[in-house]
Parts: C-alpha cells; sequence; structure tokens
DNA sequence: AATGAATGAGTCTTCATTCAT
DNA sequence: TATGAATGAAGACTCATTCAT
C-alpha cells in the first residue's frame, strides 16, 4: 500500500524520527533502518529517496535542530535590553532548553560528534549571538577589556555542563549567570 | 611467522594504537581492523584475544589514555601551594596538555562520544581533582561561595574550548585562568 | 513545470543524453538516473515513459547511433566506383569516424558489450555493406578467393584497432587499408 | 559448519567460479552472489574475506585467466622456428584457444570491459608476444616494412572474430593465417 | 504528455566475533 | 601466546520500475 504525502511533509517526518533516534541511541547506532522503524515507514528506501545521503539527512537534522533551538532563544530573550541581563538572560535561556529541547541539544551534539568538518557550521550557531553581545557590552563599557573568543567559547561550553549535572536546572542556570558576569563585569 | 610478546607489552601496543587510531579518524571509523592495520599486527584476531570485545578495549584505552595525562598534570602541579596559584596552574597545565598531549585527549573525548554510560568514570577524571581544590579554597576563605560542583564543570568544559580554537595556547590559558579566578574569588 | 514536447522530440533528447553516458561512464555506469542528470530532466520516470524499459531505451540508442555513423559512412563513399579503392574509402571512412563521431563508436561498443543476444544486429551492421563489396570484387576478378566472412569480419575488428592507438589515426587508416588490399588483391 | 582450506586453494576456488560465471552472464550481471551460489560457498563474506574488493577480485580472475591462455600458448608454439610458421602458429593456436578455453577468453574480455583502466595491462596480453616476433621477422628481412603496432593490433583483433562466427575454426584459423602472412610478406 | 512519490530487490562492503589449531 | 580462516548480521546506497494523479 502507498501513502502519498508532500516532499517537505516527509522530510520533516524523517528528520524528526531522526532527531529522536539520535537523541536516543547516539550517533553511532543511529541507522537508516533505525529511523525508519521510528517513524512507521515502509523501507529504507524511502530515506534514499528524499536525502541525498546519510550526511545529507545528518545536516538536515542539524538544520532542523538548530532552527528550532534558535527559535526558542529569540523568543526568550525578546525584551531584554541591557547588556548585563542579556546575558543572564542567555545563559539561564540556554541551560533551560537544555531540558526543554533535550532531544534537539542531543541531537545537535550527536551529528557534531559523528560527522567530520562541522566546526564552523556549530561555532557560528554556538558562539555567534553571544559573541556579538559581549563585543557590543566591551563597547559600551559595561564589560571589561576580555578576549571575546575566549569568553564566549567558554559560556557556551560551560552551558553544557548542565546536561546530566545532578543540580536542578534552574539553580545551575542562575549559578552559571552569576559566574560569568562576575567574570565579565569589572 | 609468529613473535610473541607479553600479555602486558601487547596490551600496550594495541592500546596505543587503538588511540591513534581514535585521534585521527574518531570512533565511529576506529574498527579492529583498522587498529591492526594501524599497529602492523597480523590479524584483528590478535586484539579478540587480548581484551574480551570492543567495550573493553575501549575501556582499556580510556584507562591508558587517563593515566598518562593525569601523571603530566600531576608533575605539572607539584610544587604549587597556594589555592589561587593551583586553579591557575590546573587550568593554564590543562590547556596545554591539549596540545602537548593531543591524541590521549582526543582519544578519552572519542570513546566518551562513542561508549554508553561513561559519565561517572568521566566525572571523576574531568572534575574530581579539581572540586576538591575548590572546596579546600572556600573553607580557607579564599574562594566565595559558589556551587562547587557546577564552577568545577563549567571550568573543565571551558577548558575544552581550547581546542581548535584559532587562539595561542598560551594566551588561551592564561585568558581562562584570569576569567576563572576573577569568578571564584571574592 | 512541465513542459511538454512531441513524443519524437523527447525520445531523440533522451537517447541523445544516453548516448553521452555510455560514452563516458561505460554501460555498467549508465543508469536511468544518470542520463536524466545528463540531460536535464524531472525525473527517472520520464525515460520510463518514454520507452518500455532499459533493454528498449538500450535498442533505441543502438538504432540511433548506428543510424548517424551509417549516414556519414553513406556520404563519404559517395562517388566511389572501383573496388579497390572502395575497400580503401571504406577503411579510411571508419578510421576516421572513430575520432569525428567517437561518442556513437563508444556507445555502440558499451551497448553491445552490455546487452545480451545483439550479435546478429551488430554483424548487419559491421560487415554488411563491407561483405557485400567483397564478393563483387571476387566475382569480378579483382579479389582472389578468400573466405568473404571471415575477410569482413576481420576488416571491421581490424579497424577497431585504430581506437585508443597512440598512432595518428589518417596513419593508421592508410596503413589498415595497405594491409588489407594486399591481403585481398592477387 | 565450517570448512577450512588453504588461502591459496580458496582464492582458486573463487577466481575458478568467478570464471564461468563471468563467461555466462556477463560482467554486468556477475556479482559475489552469484560466485557464491555457483561455487557453492557459504556465504559472500568469504570473498569479501580473500580479496580487497570486487576490482580486486576481478583483477586475479584476469591474471589467473590470462596465465592459463599463455602456458596454452607457450606449449603450443614450443619448437616453432621460423618467422612465417609462428606467425600462422600464433594465429591458428589463438583461434584455437578461443574454442578450447573459451570460458578464460570470454571472462577476460568482460573484465576488460567492465574494469576501467585495463588498457595497458590488456595491450601487452593482446600484442606483446606478437609484436616482438614482426619485429624480429622486419629485421631478418622476411617481412616487408609495415607499422608493427598496427599489423600487432589488427591481427589481435583479426583473432577476435572467429569468436562466434559460423564457420569452423580450424578453416578460420587458416584462412585468417593466410591473409595476414600474405599482408606481412613481401 | 508529464510528473512526484514510492518501492523491493539487489549491490558491495564493513563489522566484531568465533572455530579450530 | 598466537594464528589463519570463516562467518552472519548489518551498513549505506543504487537500480529500474510502478502507483496514482
Amino acid at each position: 500500500m502507498q501513502v502519498t504525502v508532500t516532499e517537505a511533509a516527509r522530510r520533516e517526518q524523517i528528520t524528526g524520527a531522526a532527531i529522536e533516534v539520535l537523541a536516543e541511541v547516539g550517533y553511532g547506532k543511529t541507522s537508516f533502518a533505525r529511523i525508519v522503524e521510528h517513524a512507521g515507514l515502509s523501507s529504507t528506501r524511502l530515506i534514499s529517496y528524499h536525502f541525498r545521503g546519510k550526511d545529507d539527512l545528518m545536516m538536515a537534522v542539524l538544520l532542523a535542530a538548530m532552527g528550532t533551538v534558535d527559535e526558542r532563544m529569540t523568543e526568550r530573550l525578546a525584551g531584554v535590553t541591557d547588556r548585563v541581563g542579556m546575558v543572564r538572560g542567555y545563559i539561564e535561556a540556554q541551560v533551560g532548553l537544555l531540558y526543554t529541547h533535550a532531544k534537539q541539544v542531543k541531537a545537535i551534539r550527536e551529528v557534531a560528534s559523528g560527522v567530520a568538518d562541522l566546526a564552523p557550521v556549530l561555532a557560528e550557531f554556538r558562539h555567534g549571538r553571544l559573541a556579538r553581545q559581549l563585543t557590543q557590552g566591551q563597547r559600551e563599557g559595561v564589560f571589561r577589556e576580555f578576549d571575546v573568543t575566549v569568553m564566549a567559547r567558554t559560556i557556551a561550553n560551560g552551558i553544557d555542563g548542565a546536561i546530566d549535572a545532578e543540580v536542578d536546572p534552574e539553580i545551575y542556570g542562575r549559578e552559571l549567570a552569576d559566574l560569568f558576569i562576575r567574570a565579565c563585569v569589572g
């Protein structure tokens, strides 16, 4: 029996299933077969049909997951204007997303660990927005003169630490924000 | 032609080769075949013979790599006594090791990303020593009252940020140490 | 967007693309997908629509390529009347076509190597015209009494030898003509 | 049930089966599965184990088949000393081999049509020995001054013409030898 | 006349592991 | 302690073809 849906819907269905499988079993055990099974599709051929290959699928997964996460971030930071509040908001929001969008976050990490040459794409996603905030803060004299690249990378990596830490996420977020604001200002 | 060496030497030879392969091609592409090829061994059978299975080998790799890194750390921190100096030393030494022992560090990361349920083992390796130092510092009143777990995880993850950053490692280390000392004291 | 052209034009477009693909990558790697890509068509469905199947397409390719080659041959041999000149003209013209119509020639060879039971079709194409000339020459007493089948096949195959020989085609053709004329006459 | 034989024997068994399959169904339909089936082996994995890949197997097949054919040729030409007799012997022997060793010959052709970049290997096999004879004959003044490359290629290709010609092989061989001797001498 | 979507069978290859000395 | 040989399962991917408009 042949069910026909639109190209876009099928792709979304597949990337969605892939994200869940990645989050569950990790990149190494994520296969076309498992994705197909998870999504209840007819055969792995359906994936080959809609994506050029495994790397293509993984890239689509990456973009989908990053897109979702980015949207939420933009929502949560809307309205915040002062630099310090922005940094606190960014950190706390990100830690929150680690839990509310755990699958997407896990999937992004797994794809990054499994596919080669993703560093540039990920760097912008992980530090871009933040680095720009920090630079502005320095120009305005709110932040001291630190190396923005180092600080942005450190904050991004620091946030990752909240994953499977046995600490309440809200506390973790606040503590982390305190830590880095102390490190940024005077 | 059959070459016979001691059990221990063979295991070391194999874990050594595995570390290099892991560092070069990543966990996903690290197979018995590739290790055997890299080490110039006769067949994959030799690995199956000396290790119970892939996980067993990976665990041995992990212990070997962590052991090497730990030894170097202990050497570099010998003689430092004051808390603040200790934290600076720890951070700068770790960043240095990222370059001097890049293979071991990469291998540890790869094994961690590929094998499940390693979190506890890794946590102790990554934060244990540091967390103890921080706790002592708080007791002595040198450090303020932050959450030690959060701080230790953040520092450890922050150090990872130095990998393939396009910044001079020495500068990166100093900048990072400044950052965290500022966050720890008063 | 749906582009509609006449049946005949579409078939020609497809066989034309197929000939180029066959010449470039050989029968084994010639697939509907590759032809479609080469011709800039929308999907392989277009091929299935205009041809009953792969064999049908290949037969159409064969006929198209043989037709083109045959036309050129007829042109080049027009006006030649004496038997010996005819044989020389035939051989030299054929060697020339190997270069001026390399794609068609290559495609014919590839189809022949890939599709079964084409011997009879090809035989007529390869030896038919020539065999008739040779027979006439014998009747007229210009040629000695050799086995026409053997001679015709040998000439046809001999011509193929000019493909990727590192010898100037013009010289190759002349040399070949000398050779066979010597073999045919007294 | 696991049957163990020597490496060499297994390889021979596999190349032998591959030659038969190639001769029967052609390169395009020759798969590991079919070879395994034909040889009565346990799984295609056995082929992958003994050969680096399909190309490696095909190269082994080529060498095996060419070796067999070459041995027979050497046997048949032993004792012949004069140039003209040598050429006749060569041609008639080759035509004979087309029938007595049809499988090997077919297999060689199929591999050649299916695997890329075999031209140099094949050229030596097909024209090498013959070209050397022709050159010697010219030096001795037995043969006229033709282009040796052209002649050798033409003879080799001419011999191929005997395959599935509906003419008695013995007659075909004699006729072909007559033809080329006539073309070579004065 | 054309197309988008789907499909099952088949390709080679790689995997860690086991058998039998 | 070492090994040569063998293996079944699983991997991604390509094939020509068919379904349903």
